[in-house]
DNA sequence: TAATAATTGACTAAATTACTGGGTTATTAT
DNA sequence: ATAATAACCCAGTAATTTAGTCAATTATTA
């Protein structure tokens, strides 16, 4: 997978979307994205473009007209920082080599695997944190600041993956 | 951090360095750049770009002239795969709102916090996974394996260059 | 009917990636 | 000495990606 800014925007984007949404649990609305342009300072037709994959990618439901705008499509535990990210960063494609006959030579496989199984630890670690993990953290972030003024120490996210791994399950 | 080919391309080179310096290790020479070019099918100049930046970083040394090459400039225990690709793909500066005071926008301030920690998350990872244990693994599958046959159980994603081929190349 | 907001597409500047080619320096072998 | 080697350095370039603008369309609501 790829780790880039254009992830980090869609990620921002989403946290966005899932502390806004649920502002008021009885009617709530859906969040525009121009709303989400000026509070996260990301061009509007840029996040256009994210929430076009992020929705083919069945993570978030529009609704159209007036009063309409983006929800987040299931529960904000059952989306992962991983699945945000690759519905905008699609993976690398491969690949003359994956079933050709120029792949016997050993020096290319042998990277191939490895980079393959780093890929894969990487993805389960991100699988792990979860959005509704994202926004408590913000929540409890919230709550512990005074207002407005920089925090000082860096908060740190307390989640936890799924799985720890050891570099040797890595490369197995 | 970002991951993009480009530390790929880093991670496979220097397993091919850290492979073939120690192929003997009484009289081990140093492994020339055409050599890596010609294993991993990644152009010289590119491969010198990639080592220069190691080098800079204390990660390979040098020896210039006839029978020279280069050699990795620790123990691989000592080297990690984060070491390698920080080392190439220099971070993403994670800010547009770093030191400025236009940071007390606080919607700003939370996407920071998140990704500042994600980032470390994953070094952490990386952190984890030496050159030393590349190797191993790349020894085991060597002697697990019948020559030739591929691994099999991993899916063989590939990162190759973009370079599309020539006529003669597409023809041979 | 007018305003809203998603949706689509074409197009662009800037940055990055991956690569080419030229040269220079240090070192070794002849 | 001379020639070959291979690191080193720099300038440029095509392809791709990033991040964005602009214009037009469609569905919905007030």
């Amino acid at each position: 997978m790829r780790l880039t800014t254009k992830g980090r925007f869609a990620v921002t984007a989403m946290l966005d979307l899932a502390l806004n949404e649920v502002k008021d649990s009885a009617n709530s609305r859906p969040v525009t994205l121009a709303g989400i342009s000026e509070r996260q300072a990301i061009s509007l037709s840029y996040l256009e473009q994210l929430f076009s994959r992020l929705r083919r990618q069945g993570l978030v439901t529009s609704v159209r007209g007036p009063g309409g705008g983006y929800r987040v499509a299931k529960a904000h535990s059952e989306i992962s920082v991983s699945n945000i990210i690759t519905a905008v960063d699609e993976l690398i494609d491969a690949t003359q080599c994956g079933g050709k006959e120029d792949c016997h030579d050993e020096g290319r496989c042998m990277t191939h695997d490895l980079w393959v199984s780093l890929n894969n630890k990487i993805l389960d670690y991100l699988s792990g944190v979860s959005l509704a993990e994202l926004v408590e953290n913000k929540r409890q972030s919230d709550a512990g600041n005074g207002a407005g003024k920089s925090a000082g120490k860096i908060s740190e996210i307390n989640f936890t993956p799924r799985k720890t791994c050891t570099a040797e399950e890595a490369i197995a």
